[in-house]
DNA sequence: CTACTTGCAAACTATTTGCGTTACG
DNA sequence: CGTAACGCAAATAGTTTGCAAGTAG
């Protein structure tokens, strides 16, 4: 399931190994800017672009994906086994959601259009407990 | 049909009424750029400015959809029932797709958290039938 | 050594906005 | 008329990229 990747052979970085350990150790689905503040502490010569980079390069091997998450910016997270997402309508926190059934659904698709179907995502939106209570 | 101006009572105007009515005719999930290109031909001065606002008045309005869509532009619907939509990984193309159950979700994922769900979108990804067939 | 990766800065793209003018109601 | 909407152009915002210097293997 591995070594698929048809390009170059990466070296490693200290700057892409801490991105992707952030990422692994985060449940905030965070954004390019925000890992760079984050890690400028630790470098502080930091660029945003080596962030950018090294984003699309984890992505490219598969071992982070970017969310378009509904939001100006894009959005990213470590977490690769199939989940889904809730969106909270007001203040835009996203967490992840474990529903079972993804199989079912992806098979149901497929017995109903003769696109071929690969997978899916679902983002759940709502009001996260937090907002729920303050519902004005 | 039916005239629901919630706040700021509208005006009307030949831009805003023709971007509705081609997206009301179009099945293509356009961007804002082709609603552009198409409208320039009956209005040679348009603005894309101006069909930027129209979009997101028609948005706020209720009577257009924005979609995410994965790609890096917006793309609009004014089909407004519930629907989800297959996404080819190849070609890109957006379509529409019908499949019963979008109550159901909302309950079962209700059920499973303490977020209060208001609705979800599912996007299906895969091959369409056009590229499906061209397979290398 | 070599070529991947970095920091920096400039470029790019999609979208938004300020401003003076036009036109709907 | 009054003011929402327009066209135009400049400004944002997020992301990407060219280049010279640094560094992992």
């Amino acid at each position: 399931m591995n070594n698929h990747s048809s390009h170059t052979s990466l070296r490693h970085s200290r700057q892409r190994d801490e991105i992707l350990k952030l990422l692994r150790t985060t449940t905030s689905h965070p954004t390019a800017d925000w890992i760079y503040q984050e890690m400028k502490k630790e470098f502080p010569h930091l660029s945003l672009g080596t962030v950018y980079r090294n984003l699309a390069l984890l992505v490219e091997q598969g071992l982070v994906r970017k969310l378009e998450s509904g939001s100006t910016f894009d959005r990213f997270e470590a977490r690769l086994e199939p989940h889904y997402h809730l969106i909270c309508s007001r203040c835009r926190v996203i967490s992840d959601f474990d529903m079972p059934g993804y199989q079912e659904i992806n098979e149901r698709a497929a017995r109903m259009t003769d696109f071929k179907i690969q997978g899916h995502k679902i983002e759940f939106f709502g009001l996260c407990s937090t907002c729920r209570a303050q519902q004005s």
